[in-house]
DNA sequence: TTTGAAATAT
DNA sequence: CATATTTCAA
């Protein structure tokens, strides 16, 4: 093993270190992508038939962190076989042959790109971007030894020093986020936080941590994505991201669209809601980041942290609230609650479900559950507006309940078409807000008693 | 730990 | 006042 996770911290020139091996039938050229690799710090395994090259990887599982294999026109039956038989180990296939056909081939049995010879520096000096992709995909139970440094490695770079102190932070960020824009080139100590998460449309910028359980830092994200599969297949690696949105359309509906970030341009979407903030541009409702205050659920590498970066960053405004930024709860956000609540249906529609079903970065369950109260708060004092004011023209997603609204009904309904206008959220119908405050407290009472009115407590008028 | 309601903050 | 967060008891 190169490096366990004892040498994170040693670890300083992260692709240092990472082996390569190359599988190449003609020697003389192989050498020269093996030097140059070398004087990149990646360590070579030359191998020159396909049988060595499975003897070592069979002998030394886990031994390997990238796979570079030429395939030629002779060799390709070989080259498939390698990776079918290396599955596990990210694979590059070169080649001086431009065959579609074979590229996808290679492709579509793993193989993480196919790169055309001859090879550029930068083409073999990234090529460690595939590991990394693949120690972050594979489950965590399937983590070889020598991934797990890898993924552990990347971890620790990407989490936030912040974390730790609390208040100080979100001030810098605000400050930050509107000069960072292009802080993603040199990264080495001070290795970037503002690695560039997912965003929607409602969340311009994609960096907001909570402090509490909801808290999800980028890294989990993009695990939890990759788990998710919602990244997609994509293996190519480039400077770019692919990252999925939800867009919310002008007719309601919800629209998924890849859309590509340049990671240095990311930072410069951001928005921070602030009460003396330059008009937030139209465009987006944002969430804002936050103080971290309490621990950091970041056990194993918790003390890779940067206490100096704290200090890097003094708080402009002095000001020491804790409170959170609120959520601005747009429209469009809200239209994503309201189709969570609806999927689950009232039985189910709890903050931490909705939260689950809302897929916003960021958002918190107590945001959920804030929302949720104060929704069926107006509703019971002016259920009118309120109600007007949820429902979704064209959406048939909602339902009209006539009677006794139980649960069970399918997720979507696309396009479902009512022509009265009497419109309104399962668990609101203006006539029934009563009632409905009555059932979301006793999901199991299930017997409509219109006009009596139930809680859970007392209700001081 | 999560929830809904109540208390607060902006 | 509107609308969010925080607190709190269950």
């Amino acid at each position: 093993m190169v490096c366990t996770a004892d040498d994170l911290l040693g670890w300083k020139d992260f692709p240092k270190g990472l082996k390569v091996l190359l599988l190449k039938e003609d020697g003389i050229s192989a050498t020269e992508i093996k030097s140059k690799l070398e004087e990149m710090d990646y360590i070579v395994s030359t191998l020159f038939n396909l049988d060595d090259a499975l003897m070592e990887i069979s002998n030394k599982p886990g031994s390997f962190h990238v796979a570079i294999v030429e395939v030629s026109t002779n060799n390709q039956h070989e080259c498939f076989k390698f990776l079918e038989t290396a599955r596990d180990l990210p694979t590059i296939m070169i080649s001086n042959i431009q065959c579609l056909s074979t590229m996808m081939k290679c492709i579509a049995l793993g193989a993480a790109e196919f790169l055309q010879q001859p090879l550029s520096e930068d083409k073999l000096r990234n090529i460690w971007q595939h590991v990394v992709h693949k120690a972050f995909n594979a489950k965590e139970s399937d983590l070889t030894k020598s991934l797990k440094p890898i993924k552990d490695t990347v971890v620790s770079m990407l989490q936030l020093p912040r974390e730790t102190n609390d208040t100080e932070d979100y001030n810098l960020l605000e400050t930050e986020n509107s000069a960072q824009s292009r802080e993603c080139e040199n990264e080495q100590s001070t290795v970037s936080d503002k690695f560039p998460a997912p965003s929607t449309p409602q969340l311009k910028q994609g960096c907001r941590f909570s402090d509490d359980g909801d808290c999800q830092d980028h890294t989990n994200f993009l695990v939890d994505k990759a788990h998710r599969g919602i990244e997609g297949e994509s293996k190519s690696v480039d400077t770019t991201c692919n990252y999925l949105v939800a867009e919310t359309t002008s007719d309601n509906s919800l629209a998924e669209v890849t859309v590509t970030v340049d990671p240095s341009t990311t930072a410069s979407e951001a928005m921070i809601k602030e009460e003396d903030s330059l008009e937030n541009s139209r465009s987006g409702s944002s969430l804002v980041s936050h103080p971290q205050r309490k621990e950091n659920k970041t056990d194993s590498i918790s003390e890779v942290k940067n206490p100096r970066r704290a200090s890097l960053h003094p708080n402009p405004c002095g000001k020491k609230s804790n409170r959170k930024m609120k959520v601005d709860w747009t429209p469009d956000l809200h239209k994503r609650f309201v189709q969570a609540v609806e999927q689950l249906g009232v039985d189910q529609a709890i903050p931490s479900r909705i939260l689950d079903l809302m897929k916003v970065e960021g958002l918190t369950r107590h945001n959920v559950a804030s929302h949720l109260q104060y929704r069926m708060q107006r509703r019971h004092i002016a259920p009118k507006d309120d109600d007007r004011r949820w429902q979704h023209p064209r959406d048939s997603i909602q339902r009209v309940y006539p009677q006794k609204p139980i649960m069970a009904y399918p997720p979507y309904h696309p396009n479902h078409g009512f022509s009265t206008n009497q419109f309104y959220p399962v668990w609101g119908h203006p006539s029934n807000h009563l009632q409905n405050i009555q059932m979301w407290g006793h999901p199991g009472f299930h017997t409509w008693h219109p006009g009596v009115k139930f809680s859970r407590t007392a209700q001081p008028e």
